[in-house]
DNA sequence: AAATCGGGGCC
DNA sequence: GGCCCAGATTT
C-alpha cells in the first residue's frame, strides 16, 4: 500500500508541494468565498457547489447569502422558500438537507457550527469531501479534501491506471493525499490542488507546460504521454427511457398541484399530477383521465397535448402534458388548488418550467391572433 | 459495491 | 451523443 503511494520520491513531492502553493498564490482565481471564509458562507458554498460548475452555482450562493445572511435566518425559513431559491440547480435533496441542517445547527447546537471534520460529517448533506473542505479551509484542520478535481490531479500525478471510481484506484489517491497534505496550510493546499485541476490539469486538453508539477508527474505528455488516458473510470450509467404524462387540471385561473415525495426524482418539488407509462411504453394517442377523475367530472379535455423530451443524467424523459378543465368543487386526488400566481411561487422541475413557458407563449399567440 | 439523484456547458 | 462538474445518500 505504501509503495503504491510513494512511487514518487518523498523529496520530490515535498518540493512539488512547495511549488504548487507558490503557483496557487500567483494564479488562483479571485473567487468571492475566499475573501472572508466564515463557517456559514463556506458550508453554504460547498453544498451548492457539489457536482456543480462554479459559474452555475455562483449566482445561487449570492442569492442564498442575500436571502438568508446567517444560519438562524436560514433555519427560520420555510422549506418551500429554500426549494424555490434552489430551483433549477438540481439534486434537490441537497436543498432539503441544507434546510434540515440549518434547523439542527440553530436549534439543537445553539447556533454553533461543528469544529472538526468528524463532527461536520454528522450534519445532513455533509459527506467526506465537504467535511474535509470546511474543516481544513475554515478551521485549519489537517485533513485531505478529495473531489473530482483532486481525483484527476492525483491519479495523473501518480500514474494511477486503476479506475478511480473503484476502491483500488480511490485508495491510492486517498493514501497519497493524506501524506502529501501540508501540515502548515492544509486548507490552502486543498484549494491549490482543486484549483490546479480546475484550471490546468483539466479533463480535456490539460496544459502540462503550465503545470508546477509537470517535472515529477507520472503521466505528463512530455514523460509518458498518459495524461489524456488518465484517469480511467469503470462506471457506465445506462440511460433509461421514461414516458411521463402530466395532467394539468385547471379551473379558471386555478390549477391543481401536488408535492412530490422526498425520495426519487425531483424530491420535494411541486408538479402537476403525473404518471409513468408502464414498462417504458410510448405514449398512446388518447390519455385516460387522471386516476380518481371520471369523464363526467370534466367539461372539456385534451385541449393541448404538448410534448417534448427532457434529459436527466440517468433518464431520458418524454414529457406529455394534457389539460383538463373542471370546477374547484372537484378535488380529485392528493394535492391542492392554487392560483396560477401562487403556483409560480413554488419550486418546480425544469421540465415543468419549460411547459409553463411554452403554454404562456401559446396563449399569447392565440390571444393576438 | 452499486444505484440514484439534475441541470448545464463543452466538444 | 458522451463527458464532466468543489458528492452524498440509499439500497
Amino acid at each position: 500500500m505504501q509503495e503504491k503511494s510513494l512511487r514518487i520520491p518523498k523529496k520530490d513531492w515535498i518540493e512539488g508541494r512547495r511549488r504548487l502553493l507558490e503557483w496557487f498564490d500567483v494564479h488562483q482565481r479571485p473567487l468571492p468565498w475566499r475573501e472572508n471564509p466564515t463557517p456559514y458562507a463556506t458550508w453554504l458554498c460547498e453544498i451548492i457547489m457539489q457536482q456543480t460548475r462554479i459559474e452555475q452555482g455562483l449566482r445561487y450562493w449570492y442569492d442564498f447569502l442575500t436571502l438568508w445572511p446567517d444560519v438562524d435566518a436560514l433555519a427560520a425559513s420555510s422549506l418551500d422558500d429554500v426549494l424555490k431559491a434552489w430551483q433549477g440547480l438540481g439534486y434537490y435533496s441537497r436543498a432539503r438537507n441544507l434546510h434540515r441542517a440549518a434547523q439542527l445547527i440553530a436549534h439543537e447546537r445553539d447556533g454553533q457550527f461543528p469544529t472538526s471534520a468528524k463532527e461536520w460529517k454528522n450534519i445532513p448533506g455533509v459527506g467526506p469531501y465537504t467535511a474535509a473542505a470546511i474543516a481544513s479551509i475554515c478551521q485549519g484542520e489537517c485533513v485531505a479534501a478529495i473531489d473530482g478535481n483532486v481525483l484527476r490531479v492525483i491519479s495523473r500525478l501518480l500514474g494511477v491506471q486503476e479506475p478511480i471510481d473503484r476502491p483500488a484506484g480511490r485508495n491510492q489517491i486517498e493514501t497519497f493525499s493524506e501524506e502529501w497534505l501540508s501540515e502548515i496550510k492544509p486548507g490552502t493546499h486543498n484549494e491549490a490542488v482543486m484549483e490546479l485541476g480546475a484550471t490546468v490539469c483539466t479533463p480535456r486538453a490539460p496544459q502540462c507546460p503550465a503545470c508546477p508539477l509537470s517535472d515529477i508527474c507520472r503521466s505528463d505528455q512530455a514523460n509518458t504521454g498518459l495524461t489524456p488516458l488518465i484517469p480511467t473510470k469503470a462506471g457506465k450509467v445506462k440511460v433509461q427511457d421514461v414516458h411521463l404524462t402530466f395532467h394539468v387540471v385547471t379551473s379558471g385561473q386555478n390549477v391543481w398541484m401536488r408535492q412530490r415525495p422526498e425520495n426519487g426524482v425531483w424530491g420535494g418539488l411541486w408538479e402537476f399530477p403525473s404518471h409513468v407509462e408502464q414498462d417504458g411504453k410510448k405514449h398512446t394517442t388518447a390519455p385516460l383521465p387522471p386516476k380518481g377523475m371520471e369523464e363526467g367530472d370534466v367539461s372539456s379535455h385534451g385541449a393541448w397535448g404538448h410534448s417534448f423530451e427532457h434529459i436527466l443524467s440517468h433518464r431520458r424523459l418524454t414529457c406529455r402534458f394534457w389539460i383538463w378543465k373542471t370546477d374547484m368543487n372537484f378535488k380529485p386526488f392528493e394535492g391542492r388548488w392554487l392560483s396560477w400566481k401562487d403556483a409560480k411561487k413554488l419550486a418546480i422541475p425544469r421540465a415543468l418550467d419549460r411547459f409553463w413557458l411554452d403554454l404562456e407563449k401559446s396563449q399569447s399567440t392565440n390571444m393576438s391572433s
